[in-house]
DNA sequence: AGCAGCGCTGAGAGCGCTCTCACCTCACCC
DNA sequence: GGGTGAGGTGAGAGCGCTCTCAGCGCTGCT
């Protein structure tokens, strides 16, 4: 299939010198002399030579890469307009930096789920990065077990020992909330997001903790984070309680399809019915009207995480846990 | 740092064989005796051995993974809602099928994009896919000469013998534009895709040709694919025409920004203004009002490039191109 | 009885690289 | 003039695996 691609051994029978000081000069030792070391540039350029990494990373133990596993479908993945790409661009930098490279995961499949974990076993990468873990997904543990380095954004469920960057996430929702009762809100109800997920079980706890505190009743639907979910979830609200006057939405996304349920029932928004989301994607902005939400420093968590991945890489110890705030942003659905 | 792996040494050993029977029986070999194969399986479990793929890779000469390459940044790559996780997944599902490894990369950054290109020639993965090219990247070319089995999805900008697959953007864009002079619109602008894009090219030069058909002007604004250019792009135009009263958008998520400046504009569409965008992603829908579109089969893209550098892997003669239809999508924007 | 042939296993080479260690050359100094 | 050490280079081991090839014990045929 691919031609045959020169070795070190050519480059330094080429220039004239041994595989060891031609293996110098690829990796950019000092000790070499000058014109020696422009022979095997020279070399290296003729040939078009580029190491086997392979076999150097059979003799250095390292590869040079780190994975960022996204457990989800694709769809799940990208349907969410901002938050991966947010959070890969801030991995993205941060190993930059660190001349790592980046190799994304998608394991949606049962099936690709297992690859993942022989490959990142295997060895073809230094370390593992989680986003968006999906209930208590045995991989992060596993993989930290067999002696994976791995840091997960978003607090594990179940007892894990993996160490973990999450947001605020308690208090953005209670923000929220809190927002809506202040402004004379008395029916409040809630688009929840999916409980096998931190992210959707914490939201939904800080808006039970605000409705307690405030002596009011929840009213509840569950989605799953996406916009069809939310649409069909404030149907099911509208159902339950036609009176209420304001929806906490734990994403902007599900947010999106809710404010379309609330346009075809004829509700105004904010006038009838508040609305508040969770994310602060770039879509909030372009939602009719504007979007309240929940804004999430999403880059920092993606610079975060593999910030403290390259730590534990570096035999530091770290945090067993990275909280980042959140911050309420007003627009005008509520 | 990572704990020391297990080696097939180790499990001969505790299995009382020879490495070379361990390793027939990890890979499956038949030819080995019943019990044998037994107590090698019951060392490789008791061990949480996983084959180190460094070392395999290096004396195989493949890397079972194949690379798809996303010159883009995080941004672009995500913010079109659908095009990109489409592709990934009809790429997946062909993979997975033939139990490869899908590394993801996305080189925004000219650093990325070297680091890429050693990737791909040092040997770590068998093959490269490359989505959404812009200008005349070298990269592919590079790759092909290089020796790398490489499949493109968009036919490359420039003289380039890459194999690629192409969705029949031309027939796509007349159809649309078609629509937009059958319906008696007499002043047609379009908003136009970033021209160092094929699909951004392509289908400007469809608008055109159309225009010239049926002898109207054209009338053009640039914008890049994403949501914040149509806003701008659509400005530009109501300044430049304000008598306009129909716009071409060569993506959705260019549209769903022009949409916003129409509304603020104060222009009714599609009673006014009739919109017409390009790639049916899930937004389309829920635009206000729903988007009449191009639908490309996305996923099909996916599928199609992965079976042809599967091929090619297979040493199988492939087409230098392959066309997939588009379908105009009527809904209520025009 | 002898030998071809089959089913199975083990020895060993070697994939392309890095890295240790020994060595070789020169100043330079006492 | 000999010793010392710095600066530079090469030989060779070995990373963990696959795969060829030889060899083992049998069966079954001539």
């Amino acid at each position: 299939m691919a031609a045959r691609r020169p070795t070190l051994e050519e480059v330094a029978r080429r220039a004239g010198v041994s595989r060891a000081t031609a293996s110098r000069v690829v990796n950019g030792s000092t000790t070499v002399a000058a014109p020696i070391r422009e022979a095997v540039r020279r070399a290296v350029a003729e040939l078009g030579y580029v190491p086997n990494l392979a076999a150097r990373s059979l003799v250095t133990q390292r590869a040079d890469s780190i994975a960022l596993i996204l457990p989800e479908t694709a769809n799940r993945v990208f349907s969410d307009d901002q938050f991966f790409p947010g959070v890969i661009r801030g991995v993205s930098q941060r190993l930059e930096a660190a001349d790592k490279q980046l190799v994304l995961m998608l394991v949606g499949s049962p099936a690709a789920h297992d690859r993942a974990e022989r490959y990142a076993i295997a060895g073809h990468v230094d370390g593992v990065l989680f986003a968006s873990i999906h209930g208590a997904d045995p991989l992060p543990e596993l993989l930290m077990r067999a002696g994976v380095p791995v840091v997960c954004n978003g607090r594990p469920l179940g007892s894990s020992r993996v160490p973990y960057v999450d947001v605020d996430q308690l208090g953005g929702t209670e923000a929220a909330v809190r927002h809506l009762v202040a402004a004379g809100r008395r029916r409040i109800a809630t688009i929840a997001g999916p409980q096998d997920m931190v992210a959707g079980v914490d939201r939904l706890t800080g808006y039970r903790r605000v409705m307690a505190d405030s002596d009011q009743r929840s009213i509840v639907a569950v989605g799953d984070f996406t916009r069809e979910s939310g649409e069909a979830a404030m149907r099911q609200l509208l159902a339950d309680d036609p009176q209420l006057d304001a929806v906490f939405v734990a994403s902007d996304l599900m947010a999106h399809g809710a404010l379309r349920t609330l346009r075809e029932a004829g509700r105004r928004v904010p006038d009838d019915v508040a609305v508040v989301g969770f994310d602060d994607i770039q879509l909030a902005r372009y939602c009719d009207p504007p979007l309240t939400t929940v804004r999430q420093p999403i880059e920092e968590i993606g610079r975060t995480i593999a910030r403290q991945l390259l730590r534990l890489l570096a035999g530091e110890q770290i945090e067993p846990a990275v909280i980042l705030p959140t911050e309420l942003v007003v627009r005008e659905s509520a």
